[in-house]
DNA sequence: ATAATAAAAGACAAAAATATCCGATAATAT
DNA sequence: ATATTATCGGATATTTTTGTCTTTTATTAT
């Protein structure tokens, strides 16, 4: 469904706003280290969520990777879009390039609740929201 | 969502059974053009999905690939199990390794409902069925 | 038996995704 | 100003997925 870098970018931000909510800044080697993934390739896609405004950083001592106000409405929808693009919204189940209502494959309706229950998936909940799960315990990024 | 690999075997599949229902076997080169993908790779996944008894074949002159009465209970679902295996039905969104309900991803309860939807999809009509209401227009493997 | 036909099997090639490394740049603290 | 810390950017490597090609095996028709 994801793409591995989506799926590191998803746990990295949820992971930097539990820290943000905790008013610390992340490296990319604690990053890497809270959601158990390779940390120089979690660095690369940090950058990647920088330029799209998913969270925010800054170089130098006492510098980091956070979340602040900016950024409190964005959901996975945001990540996702970000990492992997559209595809999974746009794109036809079985990979066709011409594929609608119209002149559906075999799949295309039953492919749209599928598609609907995924947006759902994705927006029900801010990504502030699912932080304090993690915060909470309720849920995890990883296990060790 | 689906590997090429899978979305190749679904159309292929289904264009199978659209033959058979005629009483035509099918060689790798018919196939690969009626669902449009490369003919060399195509053939390597018809041989899975003989060896998986999704479909039948028959070596030699008048040979080909085709389906039957033995074939008429599968599912796309069961391509995806032959082709993709059970990650999309069993893995965790996110990629970890340990995911319950005990000790959930952030998705884990969203994604639940999505892969129920999923299941529904690939079960609620069988591959004969489809391919019969690709044989009407009602649906198409590809587009020219 | 032999030639023709078609799938099976295995080796090989290209492309994309995943992962690593290193020098450059920016910011801070002293 | 300078040393230190941390992100940024580009080059490179590895692995997986996708795709191709050639030989072998099975079956049929003559």
């Amino acid at each position: 469904m994801f793409s591995k870098s989506c799926q590191y970018a998803i746990k990295a931000v949820i992971f930097i706003w539990v820290q943000s909510l905790e008013g610390r800044k992340s490296n990319p080697s604690e990053i890497s280290r809270g959601i158990n993934a390779p940390q120089s390739f979690t660095a690369k896609i940090l950058q990647t969520l920088v330029k799209k405004n998913i969270i925010a950083s800054f170089k130098g001592p006492t510098g980091g990777f956070f979340s602040n106000q900016n950024h409190e409405a964005k959901t996975i929808f945001d990540v996702v879009m970000a990492i992997d693009g559209d595809t999974i919204f746009e794109g036809c189940g079985l990979g066709l390039d011409q594929c609608s209502s119209a002149n559906p494959c075999p799949l295309h309706d039953e492919f749209l609740k599928v598609r609907n229950q995924t947006k759902v998936m994705l927006t029900s909940k801010t990504l502030k929201e699912l932080a304090i799960e993690v915060g909470d315990g309720a849920a995890v990024l990883a296990r060790f």
